[in-house]
DNA sequence: AGTTACACAGTGTATATACACTATACCACG
DNA sequence: CGTGGTATAGTGTATATACACTGTGTAACT
């Protein structure tokens, strides 16, 4: 029997592996794990971006991001730019597999939207969105942060 | 630049990462990391525990649990009991180690249900709770999940 | 030309996590 | 006695993450 904690940490690290655990299932059809998919959509976005522009993008560490790069990289999602050795961009197959994996995703956020209901959801949203500006104080936290 | 992400999923990630280093750093004194304080408390509460049980207490996969209280026991924070070697209690160490990070740990907790707000925070609890729910539908989470 | 500063890429090492699989041990039943 | 089933522990391999450090290249200033 899981126990239930207090502590705000615990509580959003288990919520959040769970629902990693959901949409690494929902996305599986398309061969991405949840992880890969919101990078290759951040690319597609980006349309192009070097690593410590993606990373920042991202909200990760630039370490964090070469490995991630290297392992969609290996798997042929994302390129080098021909011009610049420094920046990249989905690959043909990135593209195709970010299409794929498009309708999937949209299905698990309604499907999660309407398990949680709108209200919960849009808190979900709104209180997550709070907590990365903890560590970020100079955009949008306030300043001061605690 | 950060991009505000409408998926639950990835804004949820972020933010759980951003307060496990927020945590992390608040317990640094006591030499423990978030995950493992949470770790140490729970065995604090059991009393005693084998690698299954503890690992279901705490929501994560048994390899997980087997490697988490491997890095414990290399540093002394754990130990088998003696009748038993398959159930585990915290050691002197451990038990040290829990009691220094404890007010850290609470003072943490102040902090961040201060800059979330009573409100904020009591909705941080209640929805990450109800997530921890989707991935064991016997359990409180009303069968059907999705 | 030299050096200093900065931006960017990359590596070493560690933690935290899961899935698939293997190993062990005990127990019950024929 | 053997065999098969359940419970438990453990390993192999992979992903995702960060901090501290190293390498590299360029530009700017003297």
């Amino acid at each position: 029997m899981r126990v239930q904690s207090s502590c705000y940490c615990t509580n959003l690290r288990r919520a959040a592996g769970t629902l990693t655990d959901r949409y690494d299932e929902a996305l599986r059809p398309a061969g991405l794990r949840a992880a890969q998919y919101s990078l290759l959509a951040q690319l597609s976005r980006l349309g192009s971006a070097n690593i410590t522009h993606w990373a920042r993008y991202a909200g990760l560490d630039r370490s964090t991001m070469v490995r991630n790069i290297r392992l969609l990289r290996d798997r042929g999602l994302v390129e080098p730019d021909v011009g610049s050795g420094k920046t990249f961009r989905l690959s043909p197959e990135g593209q195709a597999a970010v299409e794929r994996a498009a309708p999937l995703w949209a299905k698990a956020q309604e499907e999660l939207r309407a398990w949680l209901g709108q209200a919960d959801a849009d808190a979900l949203i709104r209180i997550s969105r709070r907590l990365q500006t903890l560590d970020t104080p100079e955009e949008g936290g306030g300043g001061h942060a605690l």
